[in-house]
DNA sequence: GTCTATACCTGGATAGAC
DNA sequence: GTCTATCCAGGTATAGAC
């Protein structure tokens, strides 16, 4: 578990090569080749390519958490909170449109891989789902806060896909105005029936 | 050109290999196993994999038109297509829980592969794309009928992804009804803003 | 049209020198 | 910690017999 600097660039690269190209596309020789180490040195770090896996999406993980409570921790308001969430579609659109969702067609690659760290992809998920939960929680939604995290993080997930499928300016753009709509209608739990 | 009899097994069972295990995990010898054929038999049908994935995608566009203007041709009003396009997701519910969106998860593997085909799959997302904004100009809509089938296309995209990462009956149905309630809303042009 | 045999390459993984 | 050399499995593709 110690952080090499050399470990930390792998984590690095393949994280981004892994987005970009996909787990199974991503070759040994193409993480080394953009580390600019020896593919042998790799083994050195990472006994398998699993293990590289696993590391990416803690530390896809670790991030996201980071990023989420960060908003908590600013002070923002549940419907700021669930503002900003809506807002990684604008502020990601140029990789969006480029290479979909990371955590979508993560997702959806290893379940096709039927390959074990699906779970792991599957926790990055729930850690949105968990987080949106708690946000429409505070904002006085009961029983149905899951719900309303599962449509939301859906919406998201099939505008992602469409714009990645038409590198479209307007149409995320629209899908955010939309999903930022329907948020004021949910910011005010007497108007929605559970 | 000529459909042999042994040429459409190979389609057939590389369109579902394609589809369960995705494009690149499908190897010649899994498509030969299922098909009960041997491997060198397969390149006096196909010269290369590609042109498996071409057959398979014009194979996935032939059946999809035929569904589709099937509806037109018995009869249905352009609502109760909409309704049967949505209803898609009840239909093949166990199967979008357990690999998804047939189109989605095609065009977002030939996407991360830079494959040529990635042109094919946005075809077939083109030709629900064009049908659904017909229905929607059918029914009155103008300007933003193209607009309206995005939004919808997003939206059953989205329920797709997160129905094959959370298994769950009740998810799936719930964003059904959400779509054709959002479907009602639509129904009257007079209702919705351009 | 279908088979077997095989060439060839890529990519994951190991051994051992430095 | 990093390298080179090498092994091995699996996958695409070809040749040629039947």
């Amino acid at each position: 578990m110690a952080a090499s600097a050399t470990r930390e660039k792998i984590v690095t690269a393949a994280d981004r090569l892994f987005y970009e190209r996909g787990f199974e596309y991503t070759s040994f020789a193409d993480v080394a080749a953009v580390v600019g180490i020896s593919r042998g040195n790799f083994y050195y770090h990472f006994r398998t390519k699993d293990e590289i896996l696993v590391a990416v999406i803690e530390r896809r993980i670790k991030d996201r958490h980071a990023m989420l409570e960060g908003w908590v921790a600013q002070g923002k308001s549940p419907r700021e909170c669930l503002a900003s969430f809506i807002s990684i579609l604008t502020v990601n659109a140029a990789k969006i449109r480029a290479y979909g969702c990371p955590v979508g067609t993560l997702f959806s690659e290893l379940s096709k891989l039927n390959h074990p760290q699906e779970a792991g992809a599957r926790a990055l998920f729930d850690l949105f789902r968990h987080w949106l939960r708690q946000r429409f929680e505070d904002m006085g939604h009961g029983a149905e806060a899951d719900a309303l995290a599962m449509q939301l993080l859906a919406r998201s997930q099939g505008a992602a896909s469409l714009a990645n499928a038409y590198p479209d300016d307007a149409f995320l753009a629209r899908e955010v105005d939309q999903m930022m709509a329907w948020l004021d209608t949910v910011a005010d739990p007497a108007t929605i029936p559970s």
